[in-house]
DNA sequence: TTGAACAGTTCAACTCTTGAACTAGTTATG
DNA sequence: CATAACTAGTTCAAGAGTTGAACTGTTCAA
């Protein structure tokens, strides 16, 4: 009941989240130069997070098909930023690790990514980043409930 | 000064948004089906929401190149969704408009991405997604100021 | 009048994505 | 044990989105 109330607020939540993504994403994207694609930090980034991983633990994280991770990661192994390692106890398995080229690739666009997003956290006051991070990581964790 | 709190912060920041935008993408590409891309459907959106608007004024809310717009443009003409319109006095400038099938395939799908996007907004409190959608928007005005 | 600026398009090249078909390896079941 | 089903990952063709350079056509100002 009342969903009028809920459209206005899920188009609201649309606005925001269309600005924020697009402004942030163009951004980003430029810090990065032709060095990486947002993708392929994003990519860097989870194998760095968990040490090493999968590609089908990256396609769900993701939430692409494999076929769209393999490109991916064709593409960093190329550059020479992450290798390929075969389990081997299970053969199937491939874990994908950073080279020490792709850690310092990573940190270095990393930087410059939060030098530029970071001046937009910082017109927050304590009390309000904390409110808003908190309600984010809820949405997050409800989300990520499937 | 404090930079180990505002990495903390930009951490959280980067995870929680990865994990929205990835998942809500994933669930809204699949709502609309092969009928419209996520880009076409927020393309149609902007377009209905000014009535009408130009090749320039996508480009610079969508922070792409005017010749990315034109081929999603160009789709969506193929389609039938969109029609173009030379204006008279400045015969540079072509306004986009939705046409009636646009309109209609636009709000079908609207239609479905509220239905599974909102029951994650309603597990909020009214005062919770007040104060996040909020903040969201205050983020998203300061973003917009280039 | 001519040159600069602007709106939009075209094109080649690239990345990302899907989905189907495939290789290779593992597990379960009779 | 054999073999069928499943699992991990890759390959490939096709299509969408993107960039950046070159282009057309139009407007405007010196």
């Amino acid at each position: 009941m009342d969903v009028g109330k809920w459209k206005s607020i899920f188009g609201r939540y649309e606005a925001a989240s269309f600005t924020v993504n697009k402004r942030f994403g163009s951004m980003i994207k430029e810090q990065l130069q032709d060095v990486l694609t947002v993708e392929q930090q994003m990519t860097l980034s989870y194998i760095k997070r968990f040490g090493s991983c999968t590609t089908t633990e990256l396609a769900e994280a993701f939430c692409v098909q494999k076929s769209a991770i393999t490109a991916i990661v064709t593409r960093l192994a190329e550059k020479g930023y992450i290798h390929r390692l075969r389990d081997e106890k299970d053969r199937r398995i491939v874990y994908l690790k950073l080279t020490e080229e792709g850690s310092d690739v990573f940190q270095c666009g990393e930087e410059k990514v939060f030098e530029v997003v970071s001046p937009y956290l910082k017109t927050f006051s304590d009390e309000e980043i904390e409110t808003f991070l908190t309600l984010y990581e809820k949405l997050a964790s409800q989300v990520n409930e499937e």
